[in-house]
RNA sequence: CCCCGCGUAGCUCAAAGGAUUAGAGCAGUCCCGUCCUAAGGGAAAGACUCCAGGUUCGAGUCCUGGCGCGGGGACCA
């Protein structure tokens, strides 16, 4: 049993004791935001003071008297106004320390079963052919790789999914425009074929019919080739971003099964104006086509088509689809059906949403044209970290340059709340210092080099298990159930704020600090670096960031 | 008109209902020219946490009502 359970545990029983009735999972019990008042600290007996009859600090000093020794803690005290404070004994951080330098592939360090067992499948990314990978598509696949990462890291078995629309209206409205312009590119004819389509209404539809149909020979050729050339260059960008999916899905398969699947339920659909509709208002939802007055599947009959082709292809417990949240009633209503025509699936299909990535001007949209593409934003970010990268100690300058990019970009979409809008703000998103991506790679550079310099003079780490507390060591404990609470929650921030901290105290720390210096202190000194190195690289990987040991 | 989300320094974000000073970074001012990596460290400055009520021992956080911004609301996704 862990410290905190340990603590969680002594204080339900010495509540009991007391009159106050608290499961141990009840306990509020909470980090410090101040290292000053201890490592742990809980406000219960504030909070029950008044049905007890006596004052906080009374309260607080009974449940104190009725702890007795916890293993792991050294000291109690009640402060403030009735604030029960934990401090940790030196070896149990020294524990913390031995545990994050033990590392390894079979027991990471920060790891938790809280999810033991289960297999989860995860959908993100989903760029559709045809069309731009635009930075949502980075926000989707930054977002759903790190969910996943902190999934697996909390024993689930992952499958990453990738769903893309490689038929539907805006295919329809690229090919039409390449064929009224042999000349552009394909994100070209998608933004002619926008712009036109309100004056070539029917000429556009007559095109979509076409590709559902594969009856023309031109048109299947032109969409054959399109849809190759959209494939393999997403590719391209995932083998960048640290994503290797599991499982693709296309909207050209899930399009029939879902028609099918729609048909076979008259009882759930109705018809109106000659199209399938679901009458939401049922549900407290609205009303929404599943199939066209045309006889064409909607995105709506494609998803229910999805859950289906899923299940076809791997069992799962739960299958998590990631997208922007102005999907979320449009979710709300296909989950809904989806309940009606599978009844036996129910709770196994989950909607979680992130905000928007937005202009300070408004609303990107590639249908007017003025996205910031994934790749050039990538591209040149690349740009700026390659001059940087000539100076450092990397053998391939190329390849840290890219992966400084990756990490600026990943962590600014996941250092906040992710139901937030992020306001793109190009200089922040080019910045490579401070709050960023690339300081944390920088710390963790810092950290290897230190750990390498000792091991080139022959000093050896070795944790000194009365070693004073310090603030690394005590921001190192904290790391796996910042992690738990990271994956519990689906919030990634969680482990971006934390990794933050602790390269922030570790370059303090440096500054201030000769590590390897010849003293007696310098093997736990070097210690605690390589236990910091561990932990900045296992939370770097949890945020989908690469971290090179060189920079 | 209805439904959902969000309003915190000039800007982008933190803050588990908790502890005199609501934390970072960027931008602007100033200091440290390297000793294990300066993509770093430090100093000063910058906030009636959108407004008005309420709940609570305690509210940036919860509730109610406004205001502002974003998203969604039948054949786009």
């Amino acid at each position: 049993m862990d410290v905190r359970d340990a603590i969680r545990n002594a204080l339900s029983s010495a509540l009991g004791r007391v009159g106050v009735s608290l499961t141990k999972e009840d306990v509020p019990l909470e980090h410090t935001a101040d290292f000053a008042h201890g490592d742990y600290a809980t406000g219960v007996a504030l909070k029950y003071a008044k049905g007890a009859g006596m004052s906080p600090r009374e309260l607080a000093e009974k449940v104190v008297a009725g702890l007795g020794a916890i293993d792991g803690v050294e000291k109690i005290e009640v402060a403030g106004a009735g604030f029960i404070n934990f401090f940790l004994l030196p070896q149990a951080l020294a524990d913390s320390i031995e545990r994050a330098r033990a590392d390894n592939a079979e027991e990471k360090w920060g790891a938790n079963k809280i999810n033991g067992g289960k297999k989860i499948m995860v959908e993100y990314t989903d760029p559709n052919p045809f069309k731009e990978f635009h930075i949502g598509h980075l926000m989707s696949n930054a977002i759903g790789e790190s969910l996943a990462r902190l999934l697996e890291f909390s024993g689930t078995n992952v499958l990453r999914a990738n769903y893309q629309g490689d038929v539907g209206l805006h295919v329809a409205k690229t090919i039409w425009g390449k064929l009224q312009k042999t000349e552009a590119s394909w994100g070209e004819a998608y933004v002619y074929g926008s712009e036109q389509y309100e004056s070539n209404k029917e000429a556009i539809g007559a095109v979509n019919k076409l590709v559902y149909e594969k009856s023309d020979e031109k048109i299947n050729t032109l969409y054959k080739d399109g849809r190759a050339e959209s494939l393999e260059h997403f590719e391209t960008l995932y083998k960048t971003l640290g994503t290797k999916f599991d499982h693709y899905f296309f909207e050209s398969e899930t399009g029939p099964l879902g028609v099918t699947l729609v048909r076979a339920h008259p009882e759930v659909f109705d018809d109106s104006e000659g199209a399938t509709v679901f009458r939401g208002e049922k549900f407290g939802l609205h009303t929404r086509v599943f199939i066209t007055s045309q006889g064409l599947p909607t995105y709506e009959a494609k998803d229910l088509g999805l859950a289906e082709a899923k299940k076809e292809k791997a069992p799962f417990d739960t299958s998590i689809t990631v997208t922007a949240s102005e999907q979320n009633d449009y979710f709300s209503v296909v989950l809904k059906a989806l309940e009606l025509v599978h009844p036996e699936w129910q709770g196994q299909f989950e909607h979680v949403s992130h905000g928007m990535m937005r202009f300070a001007e408004g609303k990107m949209s590639s249908r007017k044209g003025n996205v910031v593409t994934g790749e050039s934003l990538l591209a040149e970010l690349t740009e700026v970290a390659r001059s940087r990268a000539k100076e450092s100690r990397a053998e391939d300058t190329d390849t840290l340059a890219e992966q400084v990019a990756v990490a600026a970009v990943k962590y600014q979409v996941l250092k906040q709340q992710a139901r937030k809008d992020i306001i793109f703000n190009r200089e922040q998103a080019l910045s490579l210092e401070g709050d960023s991506g690339p300081y944390l790679q920088y710390a963790h550079a810092r950290a290897c080099a230190v750990v390498e310099k000792a091991k080139a003079e022959g000093v050896e780490a070795k944790v000194n298990e009365n070693a004073e507390p310090q603030e690394l060591a005590r921001l190192l404990h904290r790391f796996p159930e910042v992690v738990e609470r990271a994956a519990r929650e689906r919030e990634s921030r969680h482990v971006t704020t934390y990794i933050l901290t602790l390269a922030g105290a570790f370059n303090r720390w440096y500054a201030n600090e000769q590590i390897v210096d010849g003293s007696p202190e310098a093997p736990h000194k070097v210690a605690l670096t390589d236990a910091v190195r561990a932990t900045l690289k296992n939370g770097l990987w949890l945020l989908g960031i690469p971290s090179p040991d060189k920079m």
